[in-house]
DNA sequence: TTGAAAGCGATACCAC
DNA sequence: GTGGTATCGCTTTCAA
């Protein structure tokens, strides 16, 4: 009780398989008089083709897979990020009509499976978002003989393609801002070490503080999380009682930030400048609103997609680092 | 430069293809000599099964997909409702074994790939997620002859096979409770009457109400977006000025509604209570926090997938209703 | 328990 | 421009 094959239709349009099957594909060398004969049989019998049959004989998937590993299930469901990237990556991978399969590396199984559909030609390319310092991923990803694209930059090595936002020039811009209203004891909290978004930040911290000839060792170090940042802001309360203003690797530790220095008494922005990193949109409902860096996360999504459309079609690419800006508001 | 085939992992054995095949199928019939050698094989050559050929022989995919259609981008990307529901789907099917491709119905060019897709046979069920009344997708199933779970019920209809959240008897809970309280003016902002959820959260208000003998008709109807709240909240209160207590239909429209409620000078929850629908994490860091009735989001996802994959192995599976709760905090 | 051979449903090459 | 045929890589029946 299958559905009709190439071999139905063609029996049903009198015209022979193979030129079923060019019909089908759009090419050309077809009359148009057998076209429209085939055209009509396929609408007729609801013929859609076989992809599997397909693939088998064209080496092709047309699908491509979005890999997310080490997931921090706080850090995946508590933000827009990844809704947002794969808004951006859905949006060119249909204009390409292919087909976008997901692979969340949460638990060791899950890289095995990865791994496993790496080489089983599953998958024309694949999409590598978020990897920490020593992903296990890479390896696997070394071994494969398909295009990758990271998204966001791994730490200690220059893939081929990635694309990125631009960590340290944020980070730059975020402290020279800071400076330029007059701060001078600036703190930072940083994101975990093994990121290299989070180093990139710190890095941008360092830049803009050395342009101005003040001291950086204001620092503690943080995750990405709420809690670390808590624990940060206390840390540096504690032991720079005198900063005046801090400048957190991320938005959701800039919130818990500006929780802790509330219960301390002090004020923000007058007493402690807060700037954030991200502009989620939670960013806005902070009181004072926080003023914060700007990443263009659907941009991140739909030049990755769009990268490896190109690769996948046997065109070149090259990396890519997305501008970002600081957005000005209550807190700085 | 092919990957090598089956028959060369047989040949590298020294057993036949048929035999090669059974040791990677693990099934029974094979000596344990055989097993051995094959598997050395397998592991020597590093072979890997080609899906697409099995596929075709065996008629499965093993992969299902996640429909999310009529997407409010704003909506998707604000809320972590889409990330949590994957990540509990993912669970399972990484279980199960099931690979999952994601296809956004934004556009109308996306319906008709996911209807293409339907029949390709390329997927084995599929999860339709959110869809608002009159959504195309739903002749699209009914052609379909592969398995199919609603996560959400649409409106209207009873599918064979959906999981949704108790939201009726959730907004019952949260009206309850404002009555409880000692309020007896109490509002509402609905959600888009176009969806289940939004009209069962509704009748939940008006089941609270009936049952004590309260007048319902302060009603504004919103969207579940911001916007659309801040509206309905000043209608609100321009039609209803004694009015003190108000339940939004989701978490982000009671945010919406405390900020224009602060900003008109009443003071929440002294002069106006506040419940919201959700319980998302932003709920948290409202101030007030934000009294509000919790789904299991990601429960959701994992009964879905659960359900899914039952119905794919032929094992029957009924429709599931969701607990909710009541999360009082300081707003309510 | 094992081997040989027949498909699964398409594409693509090669003559005509 | 069109038809016939080999082929993609696997599973599965049928004999042995």
């Amino acid at each position: 009780m299958g559905r009709p094959t190439i071999e139905e239709v063609a029996l049903r349009a009198g015209v022979s398989r193979g030129t079923a099957s060019r019909v089908i594909n759009g090419a050309a060398h077809v009359s148009a008089d057998a076209r429209e004969k085939v055209l009509r049989a396929v609408d007729e019998l609801r013929y859609v083709p076989s992809r599997a049959a397909r693939s088998l004989v064209t080496q092709r998937n047309d699908t491509v897979a979005l890999a997310i590993s080490n997931v921090d299930p706080r850090l995946f469901s508590d933000h827009p990020f990844f809704s947002e990237v794969i808004l951006g990556i859905d949006e060119v991978l249909a204009e390409a009509d292919l087909e976008l399969t997901l692979v969340l590396g949460t638990s060791q199984a899950a890289r095995d499976r990865l791994s496993r559909r790496l080489s089983s030609r599953r998958v024309d390319g694949v999409m590598l978002l978020s990897l920490h310092g020593n992903d296990p991923l890479y390896s696997l990803v070394e071994h494969a003989d398909i295009p990758i694209v990271f998204g966001g930059k791994p730490l200690g090595i220059e893939p081929d393609h990635y694309v990125d936002a631009d960590n340290r020039g944020g980070a730059r811009q975020a402290v020279a801002h800071l400076v330029r209203t007059g701060r001078r004891r600036i703190a930072t909290i940083t994101g975990p070490q093994d990121m290299d978004a989070a180093v990139a930040r710190f890095n941008g911290f360092r830049d803009a503080l050395g342009e101005a000839r003040l001291e950086d060792h204001r620092v503690a170090y943080g995750d990405f999380s709420e809690a670390s940042a808590s624990a940060a802001m206390a840390e540096l309360l504690e032991r720079f009682p005198d900063l005046d203003a801090v400048f957190a690797a991320a938005d959701a530790m800039a919130a818990a930030a500006m929780r802790v220095l509330a219960a301390n008494g002090r004020r923000v922005p007058e007493d402690v400048a807060v700037v954030g990193f991200d502009d989620r949109p939670a960013a806005l409902h902070l009181s004072p609103p926080l003023t914060t860096v700007h990443q263009p996360i659907r941009a991140l999504g739909t030049e990755m997609a769009r990268m490896l459309v190109a690769l996948v079609n046997g065109r070149p690419a090259t990396s890519l680092i997305l501008p970002t800006r600081l957005v000005v508001r209550g807190s700085a």
